[in-house]
DNA sequence: GCGACTTTTTGACTTTCTGTCAATTTCTTG
DNA sequence: CAAGAAATTGACAGAAAGTCAAAAAGTCGC
């Protein structure tokens, strides 16, 4: 065996990510429906059983796409949450970097949040569920670790029974929440909804004023810390879009 | 025609419940790919025709459903938005309101959420989809009216451009989406997560706060008022079991 | 309670997609 | 280059969706 791939190993790399690509063009262009396994093959002018070659079913493909998708995102937490500065300027960068995500991979997104469901979570391999579960793990001990650091250095006490992880999971919840009602009504604009960004964040600003976590920030001072953030931590990532918003 | 409905007609309206409720049992005992028109046939011994009688597809029966769980929610909405007390206090049984729901009807949870996905949605007529908004949009509605209710009487002013409707959205987004992340993340016990409504409590409170919406309560005296909304304003509907958790 | 008309039911049929597998082609390696 | 390994193929079986013409059941005026 040669230390480089056999060009036959090659091929069947590049025709994988081919095959994830497509797969991603027309899961965000066609939706969920229009992604079939019989379609793909098509597409990619192979027989079907190539395909299967690659995925044993089509929901171990969404399950991969996923896979990749939290990478990213777990990556964009781990630059989150050992910024430097307060605790709290960390936390933030937590939820800049979700933002950032939304925004700007929203096919990450969509391939997280369809791989959720039951129909089709359990029909995927405990190997790669469990690949699946370790990166959600991982990204939210991150988060909580924030929380962690910010009660160590005596900026933030939590009362009510509460623990890290559950302070962690409200957050998260938030966040994730609003993105998916987002998604999933469209008419959220005819009701006064203008930026679901915006609502996010005055959101979990005031859930973090609430929680008395020090130094509590006005909405001006965080639009603040939200753009020195953006520069700093995220500078190589597509900037936001209008930052007001 | 009768005043009375003929005897056929009661047969087939008795058939529909029982298709309805049957297609819960199915959905809450064995998920929803155990669904099927098919199944559904022979669990009420019917043809298949019989059942595509009722509903032209299976997305149209769920979004029926989900159209009576909503229904369902919004009367809860109601009633928690009339209650007597402050603004707060109406929140707050708002906040009761969700989690009695979460809790005593599950199916209709499990029912609103698959309801989102547009591989269901896409596929419905839009005239149930429209009944399905306008019940949304009425429950956000009842919601942003206490928060408007809120800012009449002085106990709460809002800052950073957000309007009530982006409040109501991000209170929403915080319990659907714990709710969603606890029904979709097994393992949520392993990483510390006790009570997914504890945490949701202690999120809208600190949220609530954190907006400085008056009067500020620590999570003994949140304690206290959850206590009496549950005995006052839905004392008819089954008591929160575990009301510390 | 009969005959004409309407409504409902039925299940065989078409379609669409999943997933399998034996035969065939292509690739690798000594 | 030959022989064994690996990958590809597409026909096939299976499952479920959704259709529809024929049959059965129900309704109603007389």
């Amino acid at each position: 065996m040669n230390a480089k791939k056999s060009t036959k190993q090659q091929e069947i790399e590049l025709r994988d990510q081919l095959l994830v690509t497509t797969a991603g063009q027309i899961l965000l262009t066609e939706g969920f429906a229009a992604l079939s396994m019989e379609r793909l093959a098509e597409e990619l002018n192979t027989a079907k059983g190539t395909i299967y070659n690659h995925y044993p079913n089509r929901e171990e493909l969404l399950l991969s796409m996923a896979v990749k998708a939290i990478n990213k995102r777990q990556e964009m937490f781990d630059a989150a949450s050992t910024s430097p500065g307060r605790s709290r300027d960390r936390m933030l960068a937590v939820g800049v970097a979700c933002e950032i995500y939304r925004r700007s991979y929203p096919l990450h997104f969509v391939v997280e949040s369809i791989v959720r469901h039951s129909a089709i979570w359990d029909r995927c391999t405990e190997e790669r569920r469990d690949l699946m579960r370790k990166h959600e793990h991982r990204c939210m001990a991150l988060v909580a670790g924030v929380v962690r650091s910010a009660i160590a250095d005596g900026d933030l006490k939590l009362t009510g029974g509460i623990n890290p992880e559950e302070m962690t999971l409200s957050l998260w919840a938030l966040t994730f929440g609003s993105y998916i009602i987002d998604m999933t009504s469209p008419s959220l604009k005819d009701i006064g909804i203008d930026s679901i960004h915006r609502s996010v964040r005055m959101g979990t600003l005031n859930m973090l004023n609430g929680y008395n976590w020090l130094p509590l920030w006005s909405a001006e001072e965080h639009g603040d810390h939200l753009v020195r953030i953006c520069q700093t931590v995220f500078s190589e990532e597509t900037p936001l879009p209008h930052s007001a918003n």
